[in-house]
DNA sequence: TCATAAGCACAA
DNA sequence: TGTGCTTATGAT
């Protein structure tokens, strides 16, 4: 008889997988076993049964339990991870990890789990709804749930825990906790509602994407914001449901507005799961299981939702496929829409990528027909982009940041009763604190970067490492009581703003005043139902949101991101200005966006406000390709800190020397970061490129052993970034 | 002299 | 990554 062995991946920080002999029940590929560690328990994922082993048999320790009876991990994920952690150069163990759902990391069961469900009690049903006029939103939420049951996280996208409860404590509504029940009732009672009729260019579009089931086949859809892409999705999918096959929509991750979940819920009839950052652990296995059993016709999620398992999937959809948000930024740093490329290419299905302002190396793969590429030129209904413009601030007189010029523009739009949006990217009063008699600047410590001043709160905070501290009286270095603010964030233009406007009310759309979404999606509805003519907000407002009656749109500085040190910095402004411009305003009423900027000649400038970001992104292929940029070249980051910058140095260095061994690469560094210090710990970069993918892939994977042998590399904190988005 | 902190190796 | 063992530091 042989021994039969289990190879299991595990959540440690290895590069391993771990063998553990197997006892006369067989784990399915794919199921969780429960191991021994160490002193310790841990949930492993099964990736294969064997007989041999690598390691002295008697060393193997047997597996403690089964946890599943089938895989939780079908052979099509793991696959696909396998493939993600060796691209990433990541340990397996906390790959696959990483793709289950929070409850199955730990040794629970993979049973549907309970879910929190609201109802209307008997007295809500027949309780007239304009009842509650004098409580609007309570109103809305009774409506809404006369209609369906809604779930805990459902709710609390859009109502505050203050309306539920209010409506609790009326005993009009209900909690109830329930075990969702498995149906596949979609496949025989899908309906289609009416769809209006598309475009020319839309069916153009709608062909080409449902004309190819059952193959891989990528494509880039480049439309104009207001083009319908939405609509192009909605057709393009209703042949792959037909089949009985389910749809996976990825979308950024603030992105995911009620609306759009509507829209598809009503065209199809069928149930629609979502995936994202606020539910409950318990909420996310019920989807997960839905959609692995096959009860759920469409899954729309953030990041992760790229690793849904499907009992039959038959399509992909990647919306706004430039954003950054789907590019995980610590730990398994995979990019979902690249995940999405390959796990397309593995089950060999279509695959749309969808944006307004695609990213450089879509748009590349499209035009080398990589990927089929099919543009939407029009928007509906004739509708104008907002008309963009420079405004060229040298020697004019300025207020709050503001141009007076400016000021006055603003001022003839309030006037006609529209909307004004103003955009800044940086939050508080102030970014620095000055002694006006020493020129002392209020540092943080620990990051070598000046506190921002915060007016409201009278602190000061350090935005890279959360410290805060109250403001000072005096200077720290002189004593003087002279201390004047320097420059200008979003706190001090509201304040300024309502100065300058007082009969204009305005809000503030940032990070410190949004701290739920539920009192975002208020403020937006206050915001369309013109309780507000003034918007000033950071790059949050920028994303996924219609505003029809701001006509004018105004960037505060858009100099900052020309001369970044980070490459795509001027590509990610371009699309926040192409974004916005195609959001405000409307068919009758096209606004007009107005950028500052002392530098109005700027080609890059000069060609996205001529030309659009159709041609300005073409021009930057241009400049990237000569300059040797990706996606030209491949890029991977070695990140270090350390206490004192000669370890972190002396640690890349010796990276680079390991590195530089290896064929067609090319090492750049030992560079301090672009954040050069934080939370007290000096950080360096190793930035190495390559001409081609695989050469960089085989430098990676030949040297990472060596360097997690070297010396350094335990008292280093490091990591690797492959394709990195920025250098922070 | 003891107690706590920091450093380090290791898990199948 | 988390644990337990070893070594360094330092207060009494």
């Amino acid at each position: 008889m042989t021994t039969r062995i289990a190879e299991v991946a595990l959540a440690v920080p290895k590069r391993t997988t771990f063998e553990y002999l197997l006892g006369d029940s067989t784990p399915a590929i794919g199921a969780r076993v429960q191991v021994p560690f160490g002193n310790r328990k841990l949930v492993g994922v099964v990736l294969a049964i064997k007989s041999d082993s690598n390691w002295p048999v008697e060393k193997l320790k047997p597996i403690q339990q089964i946890l599943d009876d089938d895989a939780v991990l079908d052979t099509g994920l793991i696959k696909l991870l396998k493939w993600a952690a060796q691209y990433y150069q990541h340990p397996i163990g906390d790959v696959m990890q990483s793709a289950l759902p929070v409850k199955l990391r730990q040794p629970n069961s993979s049973e549907m789990p309970q879910i929190t469900q609201w109802q209307c009690s008997e007295l809500g049903r027949e309780t007239d709804a304009a009842t509650l006029s004098r409580a609007p939103k309570q109103q809305a939420l009774l409506l809404a749930l006369q209609q369906s049951e809604l779930t805990d996280s459902d709710i609390k996208q859009n109502y505050t825990t203050a309306i539920i409860k209010a409506l609790e404590q009326k005993e009009l509504i209900e909690a109830q906790l329930i075990t969702p029940q498995s149906n596949l009732d979609w496949h025989t009672q899908l309906q289609v509602n009416i769809a209006p009729k598309p475009s020319l260019e839309q069916s153009l579009a709608i062909t080409c994407i449902s004309g190819t089931q059952h193959q891989f086949h990528p494509v880039l859809l480049e439309g104009v914001t207001g083009s319908g892409k939405t609509e192009v999705y909605l057709q393009a999918i209703e042949p792959v449901l037909k089949q009985q096959k389910q749809v996976l929509i990825l979308v950024p991750e603030i992105g995911l507005t009620p609306q759009t979940v509507s829209r598809f819920r009503k065209r199809f009839n069928a149930p629609v799961g979502l995936l994202h950052s606020n539910l409950t652990d318990n909420e996310r296995l019920a989807v997960w299981q839905q959609a692995r059993e096959g009860e759920l016709a469409i899954v729309i999620g953030t990041r992760s939702a790229i690793f849904t398992p499907f009992l039959s999937l038959g399509m992909i959809i990647v919306d706004e496929e430039h954003d950054n948000s789907y590019k995980q930024q610590d730990g398994f740093r995979y990019h979902a829409r690249d995940l999405a490329v390959m796990r397309a290419r593995f089950e060999q299905l279509p695959l749309v990528l969808g944006s307004a302002t695609p990213s450089l190396e879509s748009l590349h793969n499209a035009l080398s027909a990589k990927y089929q590429h099919i543009e939407l030129h029009n928007r509906a209904g004739n509708a104008q982009h907002a008309h963009q413009q420079l405004f060229d601030v040298k020697h004019q007189p300025m207020q709050f940041g503001i141009a007076v010029g400016m000021q006055q523009r603003m001022r003839a739009h309030l006037e006609q009763g529209n909307q004004v949006m103003v955009f800044i990217n940086r939050r508080g009063y102030a970014p620095s604190l000055l002694c006006h008699d020493c020129g002392e600047v209020e540092m943080c410590q620990r990051c070598d970067k000046a506190y921002t001043y915060h007016k409201g709160l009278n602190k000061l905070q350090c935005h890279h490492c959360g410290d805060a501290k109250p403001a000072p009286q005096q200077c720290s270095a002189c004593g003087s009581k002279q201390l004047v603010t320097q420059g200008v964030g979003t706190e001090q233009l509201e304040q300024g703003l309502s100065q300058l406007f007082p009969q204009y009310k305005s809000v503030r759309i940032d990070s410190d005043n949004i701290r739920s979404k539920s009192r975002f999606n208020q403020i937006l509805d206050d915001i369309n139902q013109r309780q507000y003519q003034i918007l000033i907000g950071t790059q949050i407002l920028a994303k996924g949101h219609h505003f029809p009656h701001v006509t004018m749109v105004l960037i505060v500085d858009v100099d900052g991101a020309l001369f970044s040190m980070d490459f795509r910095a001027a590509e990610n402004l371009a699309q926040l200005i192409t974004q916005v411009s195609g959001r405000a305003g409307r068919a009758e009423l096209a606004g007009e966006m107005w950028m500052q900027s002392h530098q109005p000649q700027h080609p890059l400038l000069q060609d996205l406000v001529q030309n659009g970001y159709q041609h300005f992104a073409r021009y930057a292929l241009d400049e990237r390709r000569a300059a040797g940029l990706p996606p030209f070249s491949f890029q991977a980051l070695f990140r270090a800190e350390a206490h004192n910058q000669a370890t972190a140095h002396q640690f890349l260095h010796s990276v680079a020397e390991l590195i530089a061994a290896q064929a067609h690469v090319l090492p750049l560094g030992p560079f301090p970061a672009l954040m050069e210090k934080r939370q007290g710990r000096f950080r360096m970069q190793l930035l190495v490129q390559s001409q081609e993918r695989g050469a960089l892939q085989k430098a990676l994977f030949v040297s990472m052993p060596q360097i997690e042998q070297l010396p350094l590399a335990a008292k280093v904190r490091w990591s690797l970034d492959v394709d990195p988005q920025d250098f922070y």
